[in-house]
DNA sequence: TCAAATATTAAACATTGTTCAATATATAAA
DNA sequence: TTTATATATTGAACAATGTTTAATATTTGA
């Protein structure tokens, strides 16, 4: 009879709602700023409302953690017909960095806030992440097969890339540079981001 | 008299204590889940007390920043005597793992945890912290200038190389390190360690 | 010993996440 | 259409938070 259709498509409506609600607040006033009344209040329902869509606020972070991590994977996935798998490490190092300062609200909640890990590991939801690692794991590999890396050790090398990358944005994002001028952040991470590339590779024809 | 000396002497031991206090609750319970009451119950003292020692719960956590800078930067100070540049780079990488890893509540307060960096560029509080980190630019610097690192950019290598380590750091602190088994992950650290030790810098006979 | 300065307290405030009985609304059967 | 049942929504209440402040103890200097 569709009715009950309806009902669960109105349910996941809302639920998009209040996440989409809770996203422009965080952007608006920070993420800690945002109060489940705010939220209540901009789509005009009362706080308890909320808790017959999310289980508590942690959810609600969680739902725009998940999101994050599907517009990274979008991202990535431009880079599938790169053959060669330094140019697309260098790439995805790129696109990283961008990701991550273009939208350091979703950049924070997926790999810096605290709270939000924790309950991750209780289900099995990591394998959003999982995906985007993965994907990096198999360039740094196909590097090493191809001779442009000299490690044998991928997961040493993908940490260790993952952690340069993320080092950068997590210190700016946070606001751990103040040793250096505003405007020449971005061409300091590039320079790092060349300093990267120049030098862990091997050049062709070395291998 | 010496009156006015010993209440300065005793208003710094309050400090302390609260301090101390906080930091011993921060171990225990996690960095969020101290409240000032609880840091009033411990020392048996009111809540409203802790008022006329610090100005607000920033202000105590920003003395244990401060703390925690002292403690690194004696470390550092320790490959004081370390001649080759590269050898103290490698060494001073191991050192700040292990300094992150050890201290992991002082090293998310310094470099990771929100609303800590704010006030800091308010007053030249800075200091401390550059200090650190001049004394990793230097040590790039005489990697650069004795040919062990081919690149001239000093603020970008150093960044880089900084990044590296804190991102490393930083992951495994706010627990985005699901991918690989706990047990596993100081030898990949180690790994990565080496992996960058022996990429970025170029070997005796190439300079 | 006593007035002035200082330290400490307990109570109050506003704000937070969350729960829950009461109420309103929508649905399915008669 | 009316009625009973299920669902959705509310607003008040709770406990915990950081912080302020008027009242109270305590310490100080004469």
């Amino acid at each position: 009879m569709g009715t009950e259709d309806r009902k669960e498509r109105e349910k996941q409506e809302m639920r998009q709602l209040i996440i989409k609600t809770a996203m422009q607040l965080f952007i608006e006033k920070g993420m800690e700023n945002v109060s489940i009344r705010a939220i209540a209040d901009k789509i005009e329902y009362s706080p308890g409302s909320i808790y017959s869509y999310f289980k508590d606020k942690g959810e609600i972070i969680h739902a725009i953690h998940t999101e994050g991590f599907e517009k990274l994977y979008a991202l990535q996935r431009t880079l599938d017909d790169v053959e060669n798998p330094v140019e697309k490490l260098a790439q995805m190092g790129r696109l990283y960095m961008k990701f991550a300062l273009e939208n350091k609200d979703y950049y924070d909640l997926m790999f810096i806030a605290k709270g939000v890990a924790e309950k991750i590991t209780e289900k099995q939801e990591w394998e959003v992440g999982q995906r985007s690692y993965n994907y990096l794991r198999d360039t740094v590999q196909a590097c090493i097969e191809r001779g442009y890396i000299n490690d044998k050790n991928v997961d040493a090398v993908t940490f260790g890339i993952w952690g340069f990358v993320h080092g950068m944005a997590a210190l700016i994002i946070r606001g751990r540079c103040a040793m250096m001028p505003e405007e020449f952040i971005e061409q300091t991470v590039n320079g790092s981001l060349h300093f990267m590339y120049t030098h862990l590779i091997n050049n062709e024809q070395s291998r």
